[in-house]
RNA sequence: GGCCCUAUCGUCUAACGGUUAGGACACAUGCUUUUCAAGCAUGGAACCCGGGUUCGAUUCCCGGUAGGGUCACCA
């Protein structure tokens, strides 16, 4: 076969969606597994509604994506091409010239380009479900321009495909429908048939076409929201096609090894954001700790300085594996560090006498496991903090022999001030021998006012 | 409504006539160094219905039902 060529299409009506990806991902794929030519076409045939700001939203998500392209065209620049075509069809008398009324404005005459349509049964071979019949005579002549200098989508695309030599149509099902009147304008004008691909569509929770009604589309969106973009690209390539591997977690080269269109799915599949969560989750662990550092500190300090908190870098790096374990998304990050989940780790917190003792337990065994705690954690070294096994073996005993929660709870809420936290020995760590013996103290001197 | 497509746990899926119908996400319970998170273990959870074909159908065929897509001078 001569060498493969696909195109991703898009149409600039809109910012790119996740359908727009899965469209772009697919034919990537598929492309780079057989070492073919990628054509990216913008589709902005439709003037009122296309804009430069979309094309470069599409753009710009599908590079974020990691995908690239071989050539780049717009359909409007492309218009020569179409006008020749028109001509020759109108010419070959395959399309005729009608005056009729304008559909826009009720009176007006406009004369729009109708398709002879020779009406007669299409059958085309689809690389996913097989043989697909139509009945094209139920099409009428359709019209494929509204002018001579505009033509339509099914009749630029055709052109476009044809001259650009085209060898793998592969899209949404949306446009099963589209794919006979395309053959007929392709047999007209003489150009050779595409393979077609034509896989189904992404769902949304109420089982209808993905779409903002149903979820959140906008590729720009997740990207905001902190999802990372192999997090994205392996949860999309993935939803809907299932590799010979059967590997759900992929990188992009591993998938192009796999990639076989004769995988893809024949039936629509729910976009589930839980999943694609998971998936983030993943990438966020495999992270180098460098990168997660400076996003993490970038946005731990934005947090805090709303709230007038010194942040320090050097607490932020070593809050790395503790940040990393609780976000699926960089945005869980920016709602916790909001919610203060994490001040208490650059400043002392505003302890609640009420809430120091452990439930059940008197202020007064408080008071005294608290002090032997502080005895204990002020006997090990300062450089003993670097490590939280060793925080831990030196209170451990005590707090075995005394009840685990009643010495740890209070331990815990001196130094974080919060119902909810890591564990007091990794917060010991973290901020470090001084501070704690410090907010040991504080916690005692809340205590004995409640205790009156 | 016409035409086209589809049909396994709540969701994503495996199975290519014979399986205790497998896995992942989510969920529930338990465990681990109080709480939270993570991790680990365990558990509940599915073959749309009816006919055929067959010794035997989740699997093949037909019909029904349900869902989706599409019916523009949008793409």
């Amino acid at each position: 076969m001569e060498s493969i060529r696909v195109r991703f299409p898009p149409s600039p009506t809109g910012l790119c969606h996740v359908g727009t990806a899965r469209m772009a991902i697919l034919n990537y794929l598929f492309a780079r597994k057989h070492g073919g030519v990628i054509i990216f076409r913008s589709e902005d045939t439709d003037k009122e509604r296309s804009t430069k700001e979309f094309e470069e939203d599409i753009v710009e998500q599908l590079h974020w994506l990691g995908l690239e392209w071989d050539e780049f065209y717009r359909d409007t620049e492309l218009i020569d091409r179409h006008k020749e075509a028109l001509t020759r069809l109108i010419a070959d008398d395959k399309a005729y010239v009608s005056e009729e009324e304008g559909k826009k404005e009720a009176g007006t005459v406009v004369r729009v380009v109708r398709f002879r349509n020779p009406g007669r049964e299409v059958t085309f071979n689809d690389v996913i479900r097989g043989d697909i019949s139509f009945d094209t005579t139920e099409l009428g002549d359709f019209v494929i321009a509204r002018s001579i200098d505009e033509p339509l989508y099914n009749f630029s695309v055709v052109v476009n495909d044809g001259t650009m030599n085209i060898t793998h149509v592969i899209r949404g099902e949306d446009h099963i429908s589209n794919t006979p009147r395309q053959i007929l304008i392709q047999e007209a004008l003489g150009y050779p048939r595409p393979i077609y691909a034509h896989y189904p569509l992404f769902l949304g929770t109420d089982r209808s076409k993905l779409s903002k009604r149903t979820g959140d589309v906008a590729v720009k969106s997740y990207r905001e929201q902190g999802f990372l973009p192999e997090a994205l690209l392996n949860y999309i390539a993935i939803l809907g096609w299932t590799p010979p591997s059967e590997q759900e977690v992929m990188g992009r080269e591993e998938m192009i090894e796999e990639f076989d269109l004769k995988d893809l799915h024949k039936s629509g599949a729910v976009f589930d954001i839980e999943k694609l969560r998971w998936y983030n989750r993943h990438y966020l662990q495999a992270m180098p700790a460098d990168l997660f550092e400076a996003e993490a500190g970038k946005i731990l300090k934005e947090s805090l300085k709303g709230r007038n908190i010194p942040f320090d870098p050097s607490i932020a790096a070593s809050l790395v594996p503790v940040v990393r374990e609780r976000i699926a998304v960089w945005e869980d990050l920016r709602i916790h560090a909001q919610e203060g989940e994490y001040d208490f780790f650059f400043a002392d917190p505003a302890s609640e006498p009420s809430r120091i003792a452990q439930k059940g337990v008197s202020a007064e065994d408080t008071v005294r496991h608290l002090k032997s705690v502080k005895t204990l954690l002020s006997e090990i070294p300062a450089d003993a903090y670097s490590d939280p096994e060793q925080i831990k073996s030196a209170v451990w005993e005590y707090a075995g022999a005394e009840g685990r929660a009643a010495v740890l709870w209070p331990l815990r809420y001196a130094l974080t001030g919060r119902e909810r936290s890591p564990d007091p020995f990794e917060v010991a760590h973290i901020i470090g021998k001084e501070a704690t013996l410090r907010r040991v103290d504080f916690a005692l001197s809340q205590l004995s006012k409640v205790k009156v």
